[in-house]
DNA sequence: TGCCTGATGTTCT
DNA sequence: GAACATCAGGCAC
């Protein structure tokens, strides 16, 4: 890779398609990862402290009930970004897993700003009163991130839109709930987030 | 602080 | 035509 990205003196490393060969262990592992995203000469990055699997056996999943024009990314290649338009409102973005032909994806539901947070503000409009509040949610990260339909589908590996992993990093502790949000399937244990982490949305 | 509601595009039944 | 992997503002307490 071209100039690696340091953080804090690690390097940064591409989360590789392996690695997200199961929703559940994908979920697990991207908690503590980076989403780093490069708009309009800035640098923005986020650290994921909030996921949540889903797959094709999962009644809650848009892939349950088949491949669709817009679930068909889903059913691709992991490591791919899943965006589709919720409420009529908001943009939420998913990281595609399992291998191809199996219709699975991650969930992002909440980063932990790390850098360009003055220009993630302005992003989201100066409605987050606070640093917390800037990427708390899933329709609140793409905002701040500025992700929209037009990075349905791109390849994490790439540029605007880079996943990436700090393996020096001691692993997050994670704690496991039910998903939030939904009305089927509830009880899945398929929500992850950083034990203690004041990022994480609410409920 | 916490509940309630309006906004509103896309997909599926 | 209803449901939906949401958010923020308004109002009551």
């Amino acid at each position: 890779m071209k100039n690696p990205i340091l953080l804090r003196g690690s390097k940064l490393v591409p989360v590789q398609a392996e690695q997200l060969a199961g929703p559940v262990e994908a979920a697990k592992y991207l908690v503590g990862s980076y989403l780093v995203r490069d708009f309009q000469g800035n640098r923005l990055i986020g650290k994921i402290v909030e996921t949540e699997a889903y797959f094709e056996e999962d009644e809650a999943s848009h892939s349950y009930r088949g491949k669709t024009p817009r679930t068909k990314v889903m059913f691709g290649l992991a490591g791919h970004a899943y965006v589709y338009f919720s409420y009529g409102v908001h943009w939420c973005m998913n990281i595609t897993a399992g291998d191809a032909g199996y219709g699975a994806a991650v969930l992002i539901r909440a980063l932990e700003p790390i850098a360009g947070l003055e220009t993630m503000h302005k992003l989201r409009g100066g409605k987050a009163k606070n640093d917390v509040n800037l990427a708390n949610g899933p329709g609140k990260l793409t905002q701040a991130l500025a992700i929209d339909k037009t990075l349905y589908g791109h390849d994490l590996q790439l540029s605007p839109l880079q996943l990436l992993k700090d393996d020096s990093a001691t692993p997050e502790q994670i704690v496991t709930t039910t998903r939030v949000g939904i009305s089927k399937a509830t009880d899945a244990p398929l929500r992850f987030y950083v034990k203690n982490s004041k990022y994480i949305s609410k409920k």
